[in-house]
DNA sequence: GGCCTAATGAGAATGATTGTCAAAATAGGC
DNA sequence: GCCTATTTTGACAATCATTCTCATTAGGCC
């Protein structure tokens, strides 16, 4: 049960869901993204676009994360390895990196004889613009 | 909008709620705080128990976070703070502690202009356990 | 005690997400 | 190009946390 990444079944709707996702600069709704791709009369279906969603992630392609409210939203992800720092207010988010964070992962899994470990940081605050409201 | 912290009615579903979270060590999501509640025979309707911890949230006295799969999740502030590094097989979880993340994480917000910062780590690996099976 | 108003609770309503399953599409061998 | 085994899709039902509704109850204060 390794990684092995079977890949799947190249189809209209995926490279529908990838590409609309790959011209977006923000985080995407699952359901906000299958309104526009309903709009652009690239119609796919809204189980198919949670599922395209879900594989990507799963693959690493692309960001997911969660609003104030639990909604998940995704995004393209640049291939470097970032973590987000989001505003609670208005959801602005800014990708940070930290190699030292990454170092202490590591060594924190290796500590507790884990291994091929993954993390997930997420920073909620209030930003600059939010706090002088 | 600001702390003019108008004091609610003090009632006996709120000091409950208050108080079963002032009790546990973690995060516990909204319906196993009224499962416990019920348990203990201190009865508190569910919407209620929503209620007061919206509240106690937008008064900032105890912690919100999502789980991976978009759960609200609430915990007393005074806690010590920790993280999780949690086996993608079994699911054990072990409680982790890390000073230099915590500066980091500030450092990070401050740098932004974001105040106000919580954050949130999640390592996931396997456990020396599950890997040899 | 009695009044005014906020808080409660039971259940309905909401809304994102996931499951179901027959029909359609894909990859590969021929 | 054609056929077949398998995967993927899509419409809709189902799930589940959370919020809403509104009649009833209970604080705070005189």
């Amino acid at each position: 049960m390794s990684d092995t990444t079977q890949p799947r079944r190249s189809t209209r709707q995926q490279a529908a869901v990838a590409n609309q996702l790959a011209q977006l600069p923000d985080f995407v709704s699952a359901q906000e993204l299958h309104a526009q791709l309903r709009d652009e009369g690239e119609s796919v279906g809204l189980a198919t676009v949670y599922r395209a969603l879900q594989a990507m992630t799963a693959e690493g392609q692309i960001d997911m994360l969660r609003t104030e409210d639990g909604e998940a939203i995704y995004r393209a992800c640049s291939t470097t390895h970032h973590h987000h720092l989001v505003c609670r207010e208005c959801g602005r988010a800014v990708e940070v990196e930290g190699p030292a964070v990454e170092r202490w992962a590591e060594q924190v899994s290796a500590e507790h004889g884990f291994t091929d470990a993954h993390h997930v940081i997420e920073i909620v605050g209030t930003c600059a613009d939010c706090r002088t409201v």
